[in-house]
DNA sequence: TTGACATATTCCTATATGGGAATATAATAG
DNA sequence: CTATTATATTCCCATATAGGAATATGTCAA
């Protein structure tokens, strides 16, 4: 079997670096394609194959307007990705106070209340 | 160009669902090879190679004991991904709440206050 | 209608899988 | 040394890109 596609979820979606960029930019506010394009110096058609991808996969929706059609970004989508992370947490905030190094720490403390 | 290598950055690594759910068992503490493939349902070789791209990451490291290599999860390579992930956040958590909303219904309040 | 602008789609190619099967390597027991 | 256990690696294949180039589609203006 080979990779699975970058519409099979959002996991996928967001591998791809210039997809995240791209939602960067949405994320200040909805942009048509061509503000995408210039803003992120990326080619046309790129750009719209990308949109093609998170839109499948819901991290945007669409909307013309004239002959422009206008891309907003839908953060509810990433939920899952943080849904999956929080549990890691742990590791890297206050990382060197796990609570192994903690409990370690608390008997190492314990012993030396003793001695000295 | 292909896509991204999956050992190029974290975000391809956990693209795959199978790594992810290596990564949630080895949360739970360090696991040697079969360990993995007897709690996930996996095939030896293929665990190996998820087992590489992790590594190439940095999400786990190796040491051996006999014959067996134990893998432990390094929590901290998920890092980039939460730290992209967390502007984010506003768009789920209370999601009807978002900024631009409580904006909006911070005026009203005011106006009320005014009026009652 | 015709032209110009905005975007989407198609075709092509090089590349990187992920799984299966078979095999190689490593380490230990006897 | 030899068999066994534990893991890694190699080969092969089907598939899905991501980018470039060219072109199709859509929409509006005159």
């Amino acid at each position: 079997m080979a990779r699975a596609a970058t519409t099979s979820d959002v996991f996928n979606a967001i591998a791809e670096p210039q997809r995240r960029q791209i939602l960067d930019l949405l994320a200040k506010g909805e942009q048509p394609v061509n503000g995408i394009v210039e803003a992120l110096q990326m080619k046309q058609p790129q750009v719209s194959k990308h949109l093609g991808v998170l839109k499948e996969v819901g991290l945007v929706t669409v909307r013309s307007e004239g002959r422009q059609r206008l891309y907003r970004l839908n953060g509810d989508a990433l939920q899952p990705v943080y849904t999956w992370l929080t549990p890691y947490e742990q590791f890297w905030k206050e990382s060197h106070d796990r609570l192994d190094v903690l409990l370690q720490k608390a008997q190492s403390e314990k012993a030396n209340d003793k001695s000295e």
